[in-house]
DNA sequence: CAGGCGTGGTG
DNA sequence: TCACCAAGCCT
């Protein structure tokens, strides 16, 4: 539970959100209050308040100690300093929404897989998937390989100079084409990514959270981003962000806009952003079946395109309904989305997993065909595969568990369970 | 336009 | 432990 002042509709049944709400607004008063006090450094609070733009001489003041800071404290990565489209590119889709830590060894790899864009349009689907294992969000993936067949078909093979042909592309919305612009071709086009959105927050004292203000921040975005060096400074926004102004502990004593920073005036640094508040996830049960047919095969299944893991293969199953036993489950679901018949056996495993919006708990039961040919009746595609091949195909990261378990129990070994089984209805 | 869409790190 | 978050985009 965060004691962050966080923003959210009214509820009137739950006390919880009653007080957060108070404090949002405590905290709105306080920083208008102290605001109108203010006589020096007279940053608007918020743009859409300001009627006064921001004056020139400021907006220098912060380019100059941003671009100088970065000269000497920003990082070095191997998307940086680089005259590659293509590359610069695919760090930008690697690192939406994931740290560069995580993002490193899949960019290496992918260039060397991969090193231009007709090498990457012409690849097919399951290799690219393969590539962006446990990377998440597989649509970026799937939206990177259809944008390389459009550049190869439509633009000579090149990543588009040009904003409006770039969002045009699919995975390429506004920040990342203005990434791509400003650190491909230097092109005087702003970004606001999680980065920028904090330390703008923190900058003027967003007394919203920034999903609230988005079109505020790209004017102040825009109204800051240094015109003879748009690369170098929207690079430098997102290494204070990432380096100094973080989420937690923001080291705001090496800050070079410690002195222009409303946030830090106030000593509300750690306060802000503010985040919307949001409710517990839901929890999903689902029965998986692990299904032996002949010569020690094991039955998957390729998901449909859309949604969730689209284009990765899975153990098929599906969603304990209530009062269902989770053999009942995997038999009607087998039969359902694959149209054989299936005898439930021992329960292989289970794995809790944590996505994006919901959780799942797989219980995985060993089943043994015993009539019908599997048709990818609610899949893609299924296919009868040995245990050693399994590593020939993309997984998603829950499904590794099972993998693990499946060669424990091939192994004869011990099976390793994660989270609780659904007890018997 | 709020919610769908992964995974690993963190306090 | 677990809720929150990290270089967003799409519908």
């Amino acid at each position: 539970m965060s004691d962050r002042p966080t923003h959210s509709s009214p509820t009137p049944e739950l006390p919880s959100v009653r007080n957060t709400l108070r404090d949002t607004e405590a905290l709105y008063t306080a920083i208008t209050t102290a605001t109108r006090g203010l006589t020096q450094s007279s940053l608007p609070l918020h743009p859409a308040q300001a009627h006064h733009p921001w004056p020139d001489f400021l907006v220098q003041a912060l380019r100059r100690a941003l671009l100088a800071w970065y000269a000497d404290q920003g990082r070095v990565l191997p998307w940086r300093n680089i005259d590659d489209p293509y590359a610069i590119w695919v760090s930008e889709i690697m690192l939406q929404q994931t740290q560069v830590k995580t993002v490193l060894p899949y960019y290496q790899r992918w260039l060397a897989q991969f090193p231009t864009v007709e090498t990457l349009a012409a690849a097919d689907q399951q290799t690219i998937l393969k590539a962006w294992e446990g990377l998440g969000y597989y649509a970026r993936a799937r939206n990177l390989h259809q944008a390389a067949q459009r550049m190869v078909s439509d633009h000579q093979g090149e990543v588009p100079r040009d904003f409006a042909t770039l969002t045009t592309l699919p995975g390429i919305g506004k920040t990342t084409a203005g990434g791509i612009l400003s650190s491909a071709f230097n092109l005087p086009h702003a970004i606001l990514d999680g980065n920028v959105k904090r330390v703008l927050a923190r900058l003027v004292a967003l007394p919203v959270p920034p999903a609230k203000a988005l079109k505020d921040l790209w004017q102040l975005s825009e109204r800051l981003l240094d015109p003879v060096h748009p690369r170098d400074f929207n690079q430098a926004l997102m290494d204070l962000g990432a380096t100094l102004c973080t989420r937690r502990q923001p080291q705001c004593d090496r800050c070079p806009w410690q002195g222009h920073c409303q946030a830090y005036n106030r000593n509300s640094q750690s306060e802000l952003p503010m985040s919307e508040a949001k409710g517990p996830l839901p929890h999903k049960q689902i029965g998986v079946a692990v299904i032996w047919g002949d010569r020690n095969q094991i039955l998957i299944d390729r998901r449909k395109q859309e949604g969730l893991l689209g284009g990765l293969w899975e153990f098929p199953g599906g969603k304990i309904e209530p009062g269902e036993t989770v053999e009942a489950c995997i038999g009607r679901e087998i039969q359902e989305e694959l149209g054989i018949e299936v005898a439930v056996g021992d329960r292989l495993c289970t794995v809790t997993h944590a996505y994006s919006h919901f959780k799942v708990t797989l219980n995985v039961h060993h089943c043994t065909h015993l009539s019908g040919e599997p048709q990818p009746i609610e899949c893609d595609e299924v296919r009868w595969v040995t245990l050693d091949t399994l590593d020939e195909f993309p997984f998603p990261k829950a499904n590794s568990h099972i993998i693990d378990a499946l060669r424990a129990y091939a192994a004869g070994q011990p099976t390793l369970d994660r989270g609780e089984s659904v007890p018997p209805a």
